[in-house]
DNA sequence: CTGGAAAGGTTCAAGACGTGAACGATTCAT
DNA sequence: ATGAATCGTTCACGTCTTGAACCTTTCCAG
């Protein structure tokens, strides 16, 4: 036994810790969720991209979301793969490939929202209706504050 | 131009979304400003577990926040190498490795905390005092409800 | 004691990821 | 017509983590 367990997390509790914390937790869970339909939350992200912008290219989709095109099409691969979505080509321009769901993409779509639900509720679990709206404002007072823009979605690793 | 940037972020915001969102802001805020004392989060965390906890081994420390062995040697390597902690003997146990500050990681460690400090302020900047209380409350709501245990600091890459 | 199991620390090889540079094809501007 | 710019792609590289194996030391049962 190497005793006590060291008292070291008397840490203050800061909000930027706290921030830190629960962000990265809620990462992780919607991680493992989304799993449950063969996805990892950059693929989920890029999914809802396509639905959202469909026939656009893909550098479009990835601007969007920030990330490089190399990177883009790794991603587009692997949902292509699972015949989530598919590469048409652009007739007005020949250098563009195209997004489009497949009706499984969309059912898969459909799906993975349905766990982001159900995620949010679980992680929110706990809290007043008034909670969920003062800490909304609450957040959403600190992206204004920090000019955060679009990218950094519920991607992370482990 | 590829005109339209996509209304794609007409997404509903969900607390989920957004805890994601400010957590992973703040962790890469934080590895940014902890730079300025040539340190990453994961250096910075163990040179605060092993103040709390001096003379501790090792692994008591590694496993207080939750990093495997292997990887903990790469940190008190770091560390040691900076001139920041010490690996001394243990008389009592001639395996343990017990971990000390040194002078100078005293001072990187007060130093790095000034920074912790000045981060958690800017990143509640926009915030009336009311407002943190508020939503450290909310925070701990869910750390609470979640379980979460220690854990999870700051840490993330880029 | 004493021999085997267990624990601390370390090393190392391997796997997962992400990124930038470079390239071919195509389009655009002049 | 020609050079610059853009889309998509490949690939090699560096980063980051981890598990397995290893040595040393300690602990415990017999």
């Amino acid at each position: 036994m190497t005793a006590n367990p060291i008292d070291g997390d008397k840490a203050p509790q800061t909000l930027a810790f706290l921030l830190s914390q629960v962000g990265i937790h809620a990462s992780r869970r919607f991680a493992e969720r989304i799993a449950a339909v063969d996805l990892h939350p950059p693929l989920f992200r890029v999914l809802n991209l396509v639905a959202a912008a469909e026939g656009r290219s893909q550098q479009a989709i990835a601007a969007a979301i920030e990330i490089p095109p190399s990177r883009m099409v790794a991603l587009v691969d692997e949902l292509e793969q699972r015949g989530l979505v598919e590469r048409h080509p652009d007739p007005e321009d020949r250098r563009v490939r195209a997004l489009f769901l497949t009706a499984k993409g969309k059912r898969c779509l459909k799906r993975g929202r349905e766990i982001a639900k159900q995620h949010e509720e679980e992680l929110t679990a706990g809290m007043t209706p008034a909670d969920r709206k003062r800490l909304l404002a609450l957040l959403q007072k600190i992206v204004d504050e920090q000019a955060l823009g679009k990218g950094v979605h519920p991607g992370l690793k482990a």
